[in-house]
DNA sequence: CTCCCGAAATCTACGCCGTAGGTTTCCGGC
DNA sequence: GCCGGAAACCTACGGCGTAGATTTCGGGAG
């Protein structure tokens, strides 16, 4: 804990800081971060992180920036068509949950505003809008699609990995009786069928033309 | 802040305590809640609640059981056809999460394993079942519905209520197109939309035959 | 070259929080 | 009438977020 003296510059930014939170809250979980740990991580005083970040919810609105962010730089372009440019979506999106399993609860609390997040929902809508789809269509997809995403993500993030959990078979038979389909729990190719529903979903409403639910 | 001598009886219990801090929550918001906070609205010392509940994640733990209790409660019976179930499941879910929108939160974040919250699973797989889907499709139905539940109704109670948020359109062109649609947003309409959307792609999958996603 | 001012960082302090450990009081059963 | 256990309380500790005042330094104006 070597503090430098009053005035020095520590070379803080906001970018800086919130990368080092990030890190910092996958290291040790999002109930044992606080401003005091990161300014210890830092080697700087707790309150010099409050000339840069307003308060503790700046602070976990500029993390979550940060993970999308670095989503978005690793990603490169999307591929053509709708179903494709939604499909990556949705696969960089788990990637960066599984990335950062701690950090991604502030994603869905949060509401996104950050350009990186708008970019890409104006991506998919774009492709939607080229394919033709109706516009009804095309204003719910968003909100469809990352409903699904977040819910989720982060009912799969929040269990133990690579297993459901078990019920007792007696008392809930529908529930033991599905049970061993679900060998694949929170594994890509549950992701990838799961997210095939509901732009399976979109695509029915779609095919109606008006973009009409079907019943 | 009437205290009662040590030894009598406040008449404290599991249910009691996790309805009361539901009370506070509605009333105050999920940051302002803490132990001594429900200890003073029961007035009662903060320790006495620690001999009914073991901790603060226990305590809300049994919160969201007690919400999950009141919307059973209040549900009746599910009606015939396994869409009907589902959507009858997602109307009450709704309504609870307006109705506790401070509470909803945790219901999202920690895993359900309340006998009520097994039951309402077990219900709409039983109706899947007796309809004949295949059990691939049963077996992903409540983690896709549940997903998205969670995950639609977390935003719409993030965001101020009634209106969506809005952007630059210089920026966001697709964004900014399709946001004259988006004048329901957080309505029952929406939401109603939004599930038909979701089930609309489970019945999609059921009537390849397999199960399997389309493409 | 000197002075000064604003930005960056620090220091101090306050009122909360969760909860471990020990103590007091009451009540039902013998 | 006594006693053991349950229910509630009291004290205390370490940690938290952050308001407000203070120190220090780099760099532009004269």
């Amino acid at each position: 804990m070597a503090r430098r003296t009053q005035g020095t510059s520590a070379g803080l930014d906001r970018g800086k800081i919130a990368r080092a939170a990030v890190a910092l809250v996958d290291r040790d979980g999002l109930d044992r971060f606080g401003v005091r740990r990161l300014a210890q991580e830092l080697e700087v005083d707790p309150m010099s992180i409050y000339h840069h970040i307003k308060g503790k919810a700046a602070l976990l609105d500029a993390m979550s920036e940060a993970v999308l962010v670095e989503m978005m730089a690793d990603a490169g372009d999307p591929p053509a068509g709708w179903a494709e440019t939604a499909r990556w979506i949705a696969r960089h999106y788990r990637e960066l949950a599984y990335r950062h399993p701690e950090v991604f609860p502030l994603l869905v609390t949060r509401a996104q505003t950050a350009p990186v997040a708008l970019t890409a929902l104006d991506r998919l809508i774009g492709a939607m809008r080229t394919a033709g789809l109706p516009d009804r269509v095309v204003a719910d997809a968003p909100m469809t699609l990352f409903g699904f995403l977040n819910g989720y993500l982060l009912a799969v993030l929040n269990g133990q990995p690579g297993t459901a959990p078990s019920v007792d078979p007696a008392a809930y038979p529908g529930l033991a009786s599905v049970a061993p389909l679900q060998h694949d729990y929170g594994t890509a190719a549950e992701f990838d069928r799961l997210v095939d529903t509901v732009l399976a979903g979109l695509d029915a409403r779609a095919a109606t033309g008006t973009g009409d639910p079907l019943t």
